[in-house]
DNA sequence: AGCTATTCATAAGA
DNA sequence: TTCTTATGAATAGCT
């Protein structure tokens, strides 16, 4: 029983608080919709709990409703019609913009120039030639700059080729001195008997090291010594 | 006293009509703002009157309901968010468009050209080659136009030209003759004492009209007639 | 605008 | 949530 005259102030109680929502929203519902069937007003009611639903009551629709609204608005339009019109005017200034630039492009693509003026036509050419001069003046000064990177980077290639070749040539000496060697050793071994033959051999050795710079004093004496050979 | 209890459909009587809605508004509001109070609750009420007057009760403020509720709103956003948001997307494509394009222009002009590569910068001549290529190439032709078309104005103007002398010349002639004649005519008129005399001067001035327009036989014979010569 | 008999809405309890 | 019920609030018809 409504017993107690309510004060109106926030309900402190939550539970007793959505109860009197419910309650209450439906019957300002329900007052909306009379209101808006018995005088014929158009009626917008917009109403979010406090947990964030949403309720809504448009005796037509509520879309109308806002646009009448911003419309009707006294003084300055609240949120979207402003930025509809500036909407409007900001794309058409972009798109004007958009125009001029294409068109000039397209005069310096060689397009759509039947309707200039000898003047502009002459202004056009220069401006071309100017760009044309300008590209092609970073453009060589981009390959200058390659060809020069280029040349650096070939020498130094060219240096480090020498250097290998010379240490292959190195390798494969070493290679055949080491086979020499061995072969006179082997027949140095085999040949204790026979001396006319070793004798022979570490002859045609020698001649074969003393070209390229290598150990031949040394190894002509530790030969001769008949010692091991280690390298 | 409300001894009967009324139908909820539209109000006939227009007075009647009126005075019921401003009863029942008032008690309409008087209920929205209780709900927003009691229940903690985001109300926006808005009534168009049949007669199109605005009356409105927002607990908080309007246009952050109708934002609110366009966000909420299920679905498709009824107004305005999808004219932000395509108005920034626009916005943005167009901007785009337009940076686009002024830094191709700005390419073609020969600035800016340090950050591009090599392939670039030829594609790029080649493009202003073409583009100068095609300016020259309708230069020319509208070159050519003017001086064709200056020519035939010449020979027109030439044609005309020999016309006027032509004229001129056949002017001038008249002029002499007729001066002649008349010279001729006063001369007979004075000398009817003198036969031969006349006689003699007439065959004079025939003879002087077919050589080069000038009277110096004339002269000689006025002069030997004695007669008062005015020019 | 007031008035007032009635109906309506609803607080509190179930 | 819904129903009940007592009671305050709203208001139709009249002045």
């Amino acid at each position: 029983m409504t017993r107690a005259k309510i004060k109106i102030k926030k309900i402190d109680n939550i539970t007793a608080r959505q109860v009197t929502f419910s309650k209450r929203r439906r019957g300002l519902f329900k007052k909306a919709e009379e209101l808006s069937v018995l005088c014929d007003a158009d009626v917008g009611l917009i109403v979010f709990s406090s947990t964030g639903k949403l309720f809504d009551y448009s005796s037509s629709s509520m879309n109308d409703i806002i646009i009448k609204y911003n419309t009707h608005s006294p003084g300055m339009d609240k949120l979207d019609r402003p930025s509809l019109e500036m909407q409007l005017e900001t794309a058409t200034k972009l798109s004007k913009e958009i125009a001029e630039r294409t068109q000039e492009l397209s005069w310096m693509k060689g397009d759509d120039l039947q309707g200039l003026s000898l003047n502009e036509l002459q202004q056009l050419e220069k401006k071309l030639e100017s760009g044309l001069d300008r590209v092609i003046e970073i453009k060589e000064k981009q390959m200058m700059g390659q060809i020069s990177e280029l040349q650096k980077k070939g020498i130094v290639l060219e240096e480090e080729n020498k250097h290998l070749k010379k240490k292959l040539a190195e390798t494969e000496m070493e290679a055949v001195l080491r086979k020499a060697t061995m072969h006179f050793l082997m027949e140095s071994n085999m040949g204790m008997q026979e001396e006319g033959v070793s004798l022979e051999s570490t002859n045609n050795v020698s001649s074969c090291i003393s070209d390229p710079p290598l150990e031949d004093g040394s190894s002509d004496t530790s030969l001769k010594l008949g010692l091991p050979f280690s390298n």
